[in-house]
DNA sequence: CTGTTAGCGCCTTCAG
DNA sequence: CTGAAGGCGCTAACAG
């Protein structure tokens, strides 16, 4: 069922029925005959064929969308707020994953550009994947999204993530803390770095150094957190810190099952922020106090920018950043007595 | 730079050029014409045109797949699975969202058929969807995923929601719950249908009648939760049960947050069991008992089975039902007291 | 082994 | 207002 069928079904011309069908182009066409090619095409079932409207017109209506992982739940709301802010226009957004990893990255963008998609937002980017997608953009609108990319010509909406740092920094010295420590996401990753810079920042600026641990999460998921609690006891176990700043929520989780285990207790004994405000992380013992990540808004967003690239390549990239805010809750409380000072615990 | 250009700047033809860039019809040129023709590809950074070769040979490489509702973190394994299944073939899922909307999903079918999918998957089905899924899958191989259809001719790959109630409802008879209400999703929603028959079922054997409750949740989220649970503490708090089946874990929470505010603390005073063990959910407070929902494997199944009709359409429909399993933690325990026999409770 | 030819289905000139 | 012609980039069938 093809528009030459309707036509010859009609005995007028293809042309016809293709402008008869396309409402920006009815008004081309005689009145009667746009009635009757459209009971004509209803009748028959007629659905028109994007792939061949696609490559007669060069554009797809797709946009490409690079995730490191779709198992991740906290980039479910970012990929709703891009289909959201395509689908008015009928656009469909085409999600790959690259498992976290850089080079698998560099064939997905591949894989997207040869399916010839209108613009590419790229939600999973590694450091070290900056020149591809530069390259990318010469020829195609491209939009960094989630995890930013410094120096980079490219259109980024993000998340303030080194404010965010900051906000649990402050408010964790605000209840009174004096020793912190971090537990890092991957440190080629642009939301967690940082995330570490904000974090560092606002402690300098009250005079205090952050613990450092030598390691970071190699992927940003509970296993990490765990990690890197017992990383923590071992190496500090004399002078804990009293309280945490997890770079997300599945590694404050995996550290806190850990203090659970070592006879912590949250937040009596330490305290500890999170970061994304999951789903149903006010509800885990204790609530986690924890930074939102507005993942729908910065979706959206991501979409509508990329939208505009496509509309008219900008010569200075637009972009946007979205403030962070924070859920106070539970596991952060004001510092009382420091059990670990001068102690030496068991690990 | 198409085929054309290449062939034209080494003096070839491009059916030359096509078959020498094409691994499966390589072998039919000479290796001499292979390496050239690959050479010049690279140095003139040609990648090909799947949407031409898609109008050429009338398939796309890509894979329709409908949901409910993106933001539900539920979906995403789903996703994944599916990704995963098709990222082999080069295959790439062409996601799209109802809202939950059944006239929404008819469009959505439509658009996913205009773009010449070679298959759709549909996991957010409504029963009333099922003749438009049906007609769509005269003509396309259409894989019904995630919510069920009965008495459909069309494949499904479903986890075993009704052998998932029946679960819930013995663990909480085995720890000798005799009052058992259901907080139910929508009931036009073929999962939730199967939860509820197979709780109810479960429970006849036993010769105990649920405590039935005049509304279900419209859509499965915490705010439905919160409703039942009120309505329920309404219209039963002088004989409140003393264990509940949520529906998903979400509605769980929703109830666990109104019973806490009544004064009802779980388990000491009731039972609860979610379904789909989401993420953290074992370690909220109390840490929740909940069915496992295998999403990754549902995905992964439906894409395998797409990809099957794909290649053979099939006058059976071919199939995959995943047996639940139970996540037996805090929030379902023994029946102790029965605080609430003969009592009036406040509401 | 390579070239020629002929479209896939649509949309956009350009004529009438 | 409508028709005819051409071609987007690719690949399959057929020759040679």
């Amino acid at each position: 069922m093809t528009l030459k069928d309707i036509a010859s079904s009609l005995g007028v011309n293809a042309s016809t029925v293709s402008r008869a069908l396309d409402p920006h182009k009815a008004h081309l066409v005689s009145e009667g005959t746009v009635d009757r090619v459209r009971a004509a095409a209803k009748q028959l079932g007629y659905r028109g064929d994007r792939v061949a409207g696609a490559l007669r017109r060069g554009v797809t209506g797709t946009v490409g969308v690079i995730v490191a992982d779709l198992a991740n739940p906290f980039i479910a709301p970012v990929i709703h707020g891009i289909a959201q802010s395509l689908a008015p226009r009928q656009m469909l957004p085409m999600v790959i994953e690259t498992n976290d990893n850089a080079s698998e990255l560099e064939s997905s963008l591949d894989h997207l550009l040869s399916r010839r998609v209108d613009a590419v937002i790229c939600a999973g980017a590694r450091f070290s994947n900056r020149d591809v997608l530069e390259e990318a953009g010469r020829s195609t609108p491209v939009v960094i999204a989630v995890r930013g990319l410094s120096n980079s010509v490219l259109a980024q909406v993000l998340h303030d993530d080194r404010a965010g740092g900051a906000m649990a920094a402050r408010h964790l010295l605000g209840l009174g803390h004096t020793r912190l420590a971090e537990l890092r996401g991957p440190d080629d990753v642009g939301n967690f770095v940082s995330r570490h810079l904000g974090f560092r920042e606002a402690c300098a600026e009250e005079g205090l150094a952050v613990i450092d641990l030598p390691e970071v999460g190699e992927r940003p998921i509970r296993e990490a957190g765990e990690h890197l609690a017992r990383l923590l006891i071992d190496l500090h176990g004399d002078a804990m810190p009293t309280a945490v700043f997890a770079h997300n929520d599945l590694m404050a989780l995996g550290a806190l099952s850990v203090f659970r285990q070592h006879g912590l207790t949250c937040p009596t004994d330490i305290s500890i922020v999170g970061y994304n405000d999951s789903p149903t992380i006010d509800q885990v013992d204790p609530p986690l106090t924890s930074v939102i990540y507005p993942g729908i808004k910065v979706g959206r967003s991501a979409g509508e920018v990329a939208l505009q690239l496509i509309n008219e390549p900008a010569e200075h990239a637009p972009g946007a950043m979205f403030p962070p805010r924070l859920a106070v809750r539970k596991s952060a409380a004001p510092l009382v007595n420091d059990p670990f000072l001068g102690r030496t615990h068991a690990t």
